[in-house]
DNA sequence: CCAGACTACGAAATCGAATTCGTAGTTCAC
DNA sequence: GTGAACTACGAATTCGATTTCGTAGTCTGG
């Protein structure tokens, strides 16, 4: 056994010396060059395998100046948002043979900028940018790339003129505010996000435009930004909308985890849902449906962004035009129980 | 303004034009060869800050055979266990200039297997598999990339001689018994995973290791095996163990999922927790948390475990020795409320 | 003043594939 | 039968950085 032995990788030359040809003529009979003939791609392809041959795609770049590569950079890396976008990604680029490179910035611009030399350095085809948190601006760190293809997921930006995707924020603020229209409620309390993000004055777009359309008054009183979009939040937000009179009868919380400290308010007021109140979340978080009772929620479109966004690329890539857009995913209403709607199966 | 001016990249010659010198120099005066002189070298460099250069990886990675990236193959991208893992792995990778590349095979024998092709023809100079679901044995695509450095992460091998990095489950479970027994608990019922999973065994060992060095009983009759880690398992599991008499005074869950079916059936019997029965989850979920009441429960060391496995690649790849060999590393308890301790602060 | 050692740099080969262009060899038409 | 038009392939160049090796030029010591 020549365990020992140093394995060299098989290159086109060895695969032209066994085929009787020079390592031009594989190259062309493997790229399906028409200058070959039918005998001679044959034994081309018989030597590859063989041989076991693969081209190098290292070399393959160097010389093409395309690496079959994308760079994914996140600023969280693990966040629930950003994980379902990451597969959408890797997806489709896999299905069209790209390689990702993963990046990580927690948020650093220093980091961030790192990555993006080291994306430039190794030749990436394009760049995704992918945010965990829906910020309203940002630097523009898509400069430092210039000719790379960039599309923004999941975050919005201005500042240069690159493809946006991102969820139907409006839609699903107004699918949630249709759905309890529809359960009979009309007074209707939103417990919205912080000022700053775009996505709280999208959701509370819809939020007014199903009211509307139904008829039904918008009123101020009924309608809470918060600071954060979080429990503690969702909790206070709750309980002040609860020292109103006559109480709502119905909430939509900006996301889960305010709805669940939404929850938790009505608890402690001896409030039953959906009975007294109906609660709506956003987001359709892993731990919603644990909830007391289940929360009906509003599903983002994680995976169809991720996957849109790394299309969107490709084509950009291919040499499509890229333009600056606002894509708008559609969200979904995913019912539980804490709406009282009839269907609440889920687990 | 030229804005529509093909900007060509910056390359070594260009830098030696500017410099006064050749391209062979520039590369010894950015890699620090002793062979130019210190008036060299301060030219070239600001030659390279003037211009802006940075090494093409590509052409780099073609002559040295050395690309600086790596391949992170698992097999679920989302999953929670997983994305916890990555990040380590990506932060020690970007502390040392790696680039990583993400690829998801969704569990397919023939996903993984096109994955690690386009790796090899990507030249890495190193591959961590990480599975998010620590099958015991699987096949040994490692012998599709030869030469190039491995580490399994969360997964069990013996096909191939390569570190595995895993945590220490029978240490995880020692310490959930050695807490419930610390507070003064004796009839600790076990509900564990499925039997094909290596940390099944491990965690049972460590079941056992507790109650013997508390000089209490090992009792089969208060062990079950799952047949899935879910929460049906955990109710039905724990739905049987309430029919024994007396009833067990504490459970450990071989998961936060089967824990909170394990909450479900005591609730449903009118047991309280902890005052009845005290219960302790595995894993530290992010719902475990909310569930009432919040669940104590072992943390496994997904960071860490992720930054090893990169830090042992990045060792193999530049020169030390791979062994096979089996790292456990530290497993955690966060202690909350269902289990009676005195401290349940927690968010 | 000159052999030998040393310094600092350049010319050229290399990594592996793709591509341009040149050219034997064939086919066809007139 | 000869020139034109193809066909099928190879030689050589290229991508950009590294590395080996060779060599002017400098320095040192005898």
């Amino acid at each position: 056994m020549s365990t020992d032995e140093q394995r060299r990788r098989v290159t086109a030359r060895d695969v032209a010396a066994v085929a009787g040809v020079t390592p031009a003529t594989v190259s062309k009979a493997l790229n399906n060059s028409p200058e070959v003939s039918e005998a001679t791609r044959s034994r081309v392809l018989e030597a590859v395998r063989r041989l076991g041959y693969r081209p190098n795609s290292v070399a393959r770049g160097l010389r093409a100046r395309r690496t079959h590569t994308l760079g994914l950079v996140t600023d969280d890396l693990e966040g629930v948002f950003t994980t379902t976008m990451m597969r959408g990604v890797e997806e489709v680029a896999s299905e069209q043979e790209f390689g990702v490179f993963l990046c990580n910035s927690y948020g650093s611009a220093a980091k961030e900028r790192a990555h993006l030399e080291m994306l430039y350095d190794k030749q990436v085809d394009g760049v995704i940018l992918l945010s965990g948190y829906r910020v309203r601006e940002r630097g523009a760190p898509v400069r430092d790339l210039p000719g790379t293809p960039t599309v923004y997921l999941f975050q919005y930006t201005n500042d240069v003129p690159v493809p946006c995707i991102l969820p139907d924020d409006e839609m699903g603020a107004r699918i949630a505010t249709e759905h309890l229209l529809g359960l009979g409620r009309r007074r209707i309390a939103f417990i919205n996000g912080p000022p700053h993000y775009e996505a709280t004055h999208d959701r509370l777009a819809g939020y007014r435009a199903a009211l509307t359309a139904a008829g039904v008054d918008f009123r101020h009183a009924l309608v809470r930004m918060g600071s954060t979009w979080y429990q503690d939040e969702g909790y206070a937000q709750m309980s002040d909308l609860l020292d109103l009179s006559p109480v709502p009868d119905a909430v939509v919380c900006a996301s889960d985890h305010m709805a669940a400290g939404a929850l938790d308010a009505l608890h402690s007021r001896g409030l039953r849902v959906p009975d007294d109140v109906a609660v709506v979340g956003f987001d359709d978080r892993a731990f919603s449906r644990h909830l007391r009772p289940p929360l009906t929620s509003v599903a983002l479109p994680l995976y169809e962004m991720g996957r849109l966004a790394g299309q969107r690329l490709l084509a950009a890539i291919g040499g499509e035009k890229q333009s600056h857009e606002f894509l708008r995913i559609p969200c979904d209403l995913v019912v539980r129980e804490s709406c009282g709607a009839p269907r609440g199966a889920d687990r």
